[in-house]
DNA sequence: CACATTTATGCAACATTGATGCATAAATAT
DNA sequence: ATATTTATGCATCAATGTTGCATAAATGTG
C-alpha cells in the first residue's frame, strides 16, 4: 500500500486534524488491507457490526472532506471510495489516475501510474475534474 | 437528438421488438425534449404522476437492455441515463463519447463529437468499456 | 373485428440506502 | 483529574430500489 502503513494511521489522522477514534482507525485499516475500492456496504461486511451504519457514513464523509479518500463514480447505486495518494490534502487533490473495474471479480482499483489523457472539449466548456472509469478484465482474472 | 424525432418513436420501439405503450412513448419523449441526461426522479417531476415508479424503473431497464439508452456514472446516488445514438443496438454499443456535468446548472450532457482518447492500460488489463465524465462549467453557464 | 395469448402496468409490501436530532460516551486540552 | 470539545449510537424518518401477483393493455390469429 505504498508508504502508508498501519503504523502511520494515527499520523494521517493527526495530520488532518482529526481525533483518533476506534472507528476511524478501523476503517482506514480496512482500506489499507483491501487492494481496491470499497463501497459503503463493504464496511459492515468486513468489520461485522462493530460500529453503527451512521458512524460509517459520517466517517466516510469526514475522510472525503479532508482529502483522505476519494469517491469513484459508478453506474450502479453504490458509491465506491479509495484512499488518496499521500500528496493529497483537504483543498488540494492530485488524483489524476484512472479507475479500473473488473467485470469478473467486481473489484475496482486505482491505476495510479496511468495518467488521464488530455481531453479536447468543445469551445466554451471549462473542465475542473475528469473521471475515467475503465471496465474490463483485470490482471488477476485473465 | 439528431435524426430522432417524436414521429419515429414508434419505429424505435418496433425496431427493438418492444410493444408500443403510453409509458414507453412518454419516457422517450421526455428524453428527446430534454437536452441532457435524466435521472430516475426526473421522470416523476417531468411527467407528474402519470405512471408508477415501478414502471419507470422497469422501462429504463428495458431500454438499457435494448441499447436505446445508456447509463452515466456519478459519484452521487443517482444514475443518469441518456439516449444512445442511432447506430447503437442491443448487442452493439458505440457510445464512444464523453459526458460533461456542469457544476453550475447540474445538467449532464453527452458531448457526441468529443472522442475518448486512447488509454494506455498496464500489461494484463483488457478494456471493454471506457467511461469519461468531465465536470466543470458548461457553455451556457459561463 | 372478436377473441386468445402475450406482455406491460399498477398496487402492495418489503429491502436497502442515506440523513437528522439528540443524549451519551470518548477523546483531547488545561 | 477535570472541563471541554468532538464522535458515537440510537431512534426515527425519507428516499430509492425490488419482487410477487392480479389486472389491464397490446399484439397475433382466425
Amino acid at each position: 500500500m505504498g508508504n502508508k502503513t498501519k503504523a502511520s494511521i494515527t499520523d494521517m489522522l493527526r495530520a488532518s486534524n482529526l481525533s483518533i477514534t476506534d472507528t476511524r482507525v478501523k476503517i482506514l485499516e480496512l482500506f489499507m488491507d483491501s487492494n481496491g475500492a470499497l463501497e459503503h456496504s463493504s464496511f459492515e461486511k468486513l468489520a461485522g457490526h462493530s460500529f453503527d451504519r451512521v458512524t460509517v457514513y459520517r466517517t466516510l464523509q469526514t475522510f472525503l472532506d479532508k482529502g483522505i479518500i476519494h469517491s469513484i463514480p459508478t453506474t450502479d447505486t453504490s458509491i465506491r471510495y479509495a484512499l488518496c495518494k499521500s500528496d493529497c490534502s483537504e483543498h488540494d487533490h492530485h488524483d489524476h489516475h484512472i479507475h479500473f473495474k473488473c467485470e469478473e471479480c467486481g473489484n475496482t482499483i486505482c491505476l495510479d501510474d496511468t495518467n488521464i489523457p488530455e481531453i479536447h472539449l468543445p469551445k466554451g466548456y471549462a473542465a475542473h475534474n475528469i473521471d475515467v472509469v475503465v471496465s474490463g478484465v483485470c490482471k488477476q482474472c485473465k
